[in-house]
Formats: C-alpha cells, structure tokens, sequence
DNA sequence: AATAAAAATACAATCGATTGTATTTTTGAA
DNA sequence: TTCAAAAATACAATCGATTGTATTTTTATT
C-alpha cells in the first residue's frame, strides 16, 4: 500500500521477471503471458506502482495531451468551449491542459512554450486581445505542429480556424432591431485587431445597407467591452442625437450600460433597444433580460478538438488551411421586445 | 529558424562541445566560462532549441509545476482563486495545472492519478460535493506528498486546510436578517457531506439561538444548490407559514428562487428578505441586487499556494497539520435592505 | 522423440537532460 | 619558468519506461 515511487524495476526486482515483460505487461501487450500478467497486475497493485508519465512520454514521443488556450476561463462562453473540448478528449483518452491568458500577448507567448516544452500534442487556442502578430505561432504551425484557432480565428497565414459566423450574426442582430423600427442604431464595436469583432462590426454595416439606411462611423464606438467601458460607451450614447437601438459585441458592455441607462431613466426597450452577443447566463436573468446572440460553445469544442486529434493522427492534415464555421442564433428577449 | 525538437546534443555536436557543458550553460551554471556560454546561446537560438521539459523532470524528479483541482472553472469564486494560486506560483517559478472535477468524485479520482502521473510536486484541492471518502488523497497525504485543500476542507485525518470562517459567515448572514426584525428564517443548505454546509448551517442556528429564535428543521431546505434547486426550494417555501427571510448557502440558489417568487407576486425584500453566499458577480447586477457574503476568493489562493510552496520547500511541513481561516464579510444590498 | 513454428521472456539501446567525478586548461604566485 | 590551485570542460551514469532484437520455452506436428 505504500506509494514513494515505485517503478517497473521495482517490480522486475520483486518478480524476478524482466521489466520489459513488466512493462508489455502493463500495457497489457499480447507478448505476455495471462499468468505473468496476472502476477504483475497484483504485485504492481500491491507496491502501489503507478506510472511514470514524464518517462513515458519522453521514450514514446507522445504525451497524449492537449494544451488549450483561452483568455479566460471564467467566461462561459470560453469554459462551455472548454466543457466541449474535455468531452472529446476524454473519449480519444487524451488529457487536456487548460490555460488562461488573461489577454495578454506576453502571458500567451509563455504559456505556447510552456506547453510546447512539456510536448503536447497539440494545441488548441484563441488568441489575447492584445495579440496581432502572430510569430509566436506561426513558426510551430509551419513545421507542422497540430495547432488550431477558435472563436478568434488566425487569417494571417495558412491555419485551421473554427469560428462561429459573426457577420450573419451581426447581420441578424443589426436587422432585428431594425425590423422593431430602430432608425439610429448604436454599435459597442471591439478591438479590431481580432477579426471577430471586424466581422461583428460589418454584418452591422451589412444590414444597415441591405435596409437602406446610412453607415455613420459616428455610431460605432470602439472599447474593450469591459464592464466599465459599457459605462461609458452609454454615457457618449447620451450625448448621440436620439438614439433607438444598441447592437452590442458582446453582453458584459450591454449590460453595463443598461444599468447604466437605467440610473438616467432611460427605458428599455422603449426608449432604446439593446441586443448582445455570447448569450451569458446574466443575460437571461437581468431586467429587461437581453436579447443576444447564442454560439454554440460547446459545439465549437467538440468540433475544435476533433479536428484536432484528426491532424494530430494524421500530422499531413495539419498543413491543411480550413475553416470550420458554425451557425449562431439569435435570442429575442425583452430587451428588444415590441 | 528551424525548430524540430533540437536536442543539447545538437548543439553539442554543431560546436564540438560536450552536452553537458551545453547543459550547464543553459542554464547559467557558473561552471561554464562567458565565451562558451555566448556560442552556446547563440547556436541554441540559431537552431531554435527549446528545453524538453520532460527529460528535465524525470531527472532531477522535480516538476516546478502545482496541480490545482476545482469543482468548476466558470464559478466566479474558484476562477478568483485560480488567478491568486496563479500570481504567487509565476513569482515562484511554477507552472500550474487547472482541472475541473465538475463535482464527480470519478473524474476528481482520474485527476488526482493524471496529475500525480505526471509528477506534480504539489496539489491544491478543493474537493466535489460527492467526495466524502478520501482515499484517493489520504495515502498521498501520508506519504508526505504536498497537498492543500481549500474553501472545502477536508478534517478527516491530518490535513492543511484553507477555509473562510464559514460559522460566522453564516451567523452574520442569519443575525442581519434577524436585526431586520425577520422572525421566520428559511435556511437553503448544501450537502452535508461537505463540512462548509455543515458549518453554514452551524452559524444559522447560533444566530437563531443567540436571538431567541426556536430552531426548526422544517426551516431548512437542502439541496445541491444549483438552479434548479433555488426553483424547487422556492415552491417550497410558499407553503410554509409565513416565512420572511431566507438565508441560502449560495447565490445560484437565492437567485432563482427570487426570480420565481417574483413571478409569484411575492416582494422581496418586503415579504421575504434574502441573503446568498459568494458574492457572485451577477449578485450585484439582479434586481433586487442581492445582499451576500463576500468569500476574500483570490487572498484565499494566495494564501493556499503559499503554503504549498512552503511544503514543497521544506517537506517536512508537509505532516504538520495546520488550518487557516479567512474571514468573510456581508455585504448588505437591496434584498435585504430597510 | 525430433524438430520446426509459435509463444513467452530477456537483453540492451534509447528518449533528452542532469550531475558527480575525472580530466584538461588556465591563472597566478613563487 | 614552474607548479599548485582554480577554472573550464569532458566523461559517464542516471531518471523510468519503451521497444527492436535475441534467446529461451512451449506447443504442435510428423
């Protein structure tokens, strides 16, 4: 029952048996005996002997683990990724390193080698907000290396992306409002260093043309989305002539404002109407509760990692450019209800 | 610029200097003189080398990396406590590994093998809700192996715990209800397998005695907590007699229960008082907003990790048994205002 | 009983870095 | 210039598991 450590010579020495044959064994190869088998299963269990992973992968050259890297994990949005991602790992038996970099590029960076240093198998990422050059990956992915993007995808060079569709997405949320009747309609745009927010922002555009009404850079206001710059993004909104609708990139800045808007006895949706985006579980329970964007995060998990594990099967696919791209719903609530 | 797994043997052999000079250099043993130090660095940026973590840990059989396991990465406070176990371990030199047993004392198990497989020098646990066995961490323990459990201590044999003063958190809690002029105080209560539950409830009924209060089971409703349960116990409550307060053991479980009684025409505060647990973030943003106990989350995972690396340094600490308690504070908001 | 084929086991090298010891080179004092 | 001490470098074993090859044992066939 005693544990410090006990190795397959441990058990070689006490059987008298080799520890290669303790080794097969364990790995239950056919090249060893049922009775030898036997005698190891119960010696090991007995010695408490667990394996050695690090001297494992060292000789195998495969660690049978992912490194996952996302902002972070506290938002849902990143931990149903994450809930998704684990599901198809635990199925192909891979472990998963889960990795946040608190949208830093310096943190990022690290942690890329960090994980590399501990050779995994590959990589799973969306990238720091901070991050617009893209060295610290690319020079991996070029030898061949199993690494791909989610949610905030990597078009600099030839990568596998796996991002939800955010110019229909925007497209949707912009023309529902327009729909409800919104003439003036504010955008809480983000860094446009990520695509993602690029895409957000001209489905936007996008819907606003296809409903004949003029784009004014005037309403788009361009933040980090935290909650402080919802704040503020609804304090300029103020100073905007009669706005009527707010399509927010994300649901932290909406809500804030909303809060915010509320304090200054502005009604919602009456006065003006709010639509979000990530579906956070906050948006459902709020007043009004907010419209916004659902992705399927889970799902973009699941499908991440399965492309993952198929390039890491087969390292001729990782040099394979493709891009998966996932549909997004929109949810009514009474934020923009009539 | 290359980068395929260059080995110190690579270097060696590129400079005609043996590997373990290219060794020492790497890692500024002051055996190496400057020059050879510099044509080393040099070369070994040259060919891209990266350290194989692997081969380093199995030698010197030291990992520089923690294993922290949490029920839940998305729930707000464990994220806080990651992000202080994370600060004092990059200070420290350590790399962290998050895992999420998402309340399964099955995957806590597999978690708890993986982690120690790969050789972790110390563990950070905060233990699921169906652990109530704990053998999986006692033979550990007893063999000297750095383990520190958190917010949910674990008092069946020798162990350092980091826990909040969960009695007086719930004494406080219960009292501010009871100064309120509440007379009839419902308590949500977790399992009582976990010892934070149990103590929750202690400090409820220390204030109920310490007022006068008779103490009725029937005033007390346990579940796991989640949303669903806050709904359930909410239904409950109406067909008690005239309930005017509630103390729940989480904010999950107040919230949704608030959002049902609120659809019921039940007031809050003014029919029915109420005070969480956690100070989630979403706590502050409901309407009402939420009065709640404040848990110091991010001190907590400073303080937990500090410790650790103590034991990791000096193992000897690891047998010596110590508890530390934080201290929680109320915050009053609207849910239970005047 | 003899022997070839198959099964089981043993031998030995290896993964990449570290580290105690041995050897060579350099330095500086006599 | 000589030589001991100090500095720099090389040698070789090691961490624990894996795996190709060699050897021994068992099985089955004639």
């Amino acid at each position: 029952m005693k544990n410090n450590n006990v190795t397959i010579h441990d058990i070689s020495k006490a059987l008298g048996i080799d520890s290669s044959t303790v080794s097969r064994a364990l790995n239950n190869s056919d090249r060893v005996s049922k009775k030898t088998k036997e005698k190891i299963f119960n010696k090991a269990a007995e010695l408490g002997y667990q394996r050695n992973s690090l001297a494992s992968k060292l000789r195998t050259n495969r660690s049978n683990t992912i490194g996952v890297i996302v902002p972070r994990i506290s938002r849902h949005f990143f931990s149903s990724v994450i809930a998704g991602i684990e599901e198809t790992a635990f199925k192909a038996g891979f472990d998963v390193i889960i990795c946040q970099s608190l949208e830093s590029i310096e943190r990022e960076k690290k942690l890329v080698e960090t994980l590399l240093s501990n050779r995994v198998d590959g990589i799973l990422i969306s990238i720091s907000m901070e991050t617009s050059n893209y060295d610290h990956l690319d020079n991996y992915k070029k030898n061949g290396f199993p690494l791909i993007f989610f949610d905030r995808p990597c078009n600099v060079s030839e990568n596998t992306n796996v991002i939800i569709d955010d110019v229909k997405a925007g497209f949707d949320a912009t023309a529902h409002l327009l729909e409800r009747g919104c003439k003036n309609i504010v955008h809480f745009s983000g860094p446009q260093n990520l695509e993602l927010y690029q895409n957000r922002k001209k489905g936007y555009t996008n819907a606003l043309n296809a409903y004949g009404i003029p784009f004014s850079e005037d309403l788009v206001i361009e933040t980090q989305l935290m909650q402080q710059d919802g704040i503020e993004a609804a304090r300029q909104l103020l100073n905007l002539p009669k706005v009527d609708g707010v399509f927010s990139a994300n649901d932290t800045a909406a809500i804030s404002a909303i809060q915010y808007l509320k304090t200054k006895q502005v009604k919602i949706p009456k006065d003006i109407a709010f639509v979000g985006f990530s579906n956070e579980p906050i948006s459902a329970i709020i007043e009004p509760s907010l419209s916004t964007i659902n992705q399927p995060d889970f799902e973009m998990g699941k499908v991440a990692s399965t492309l993952l594990f198929e390039q890491i099967k087969n390292k001729k696919y990782a040099a394979e450019n493709q891009t998966k791209i996932l549909k997004p719903t929109l949810i009514i609530r009474d934020s923009s209800k009539f």
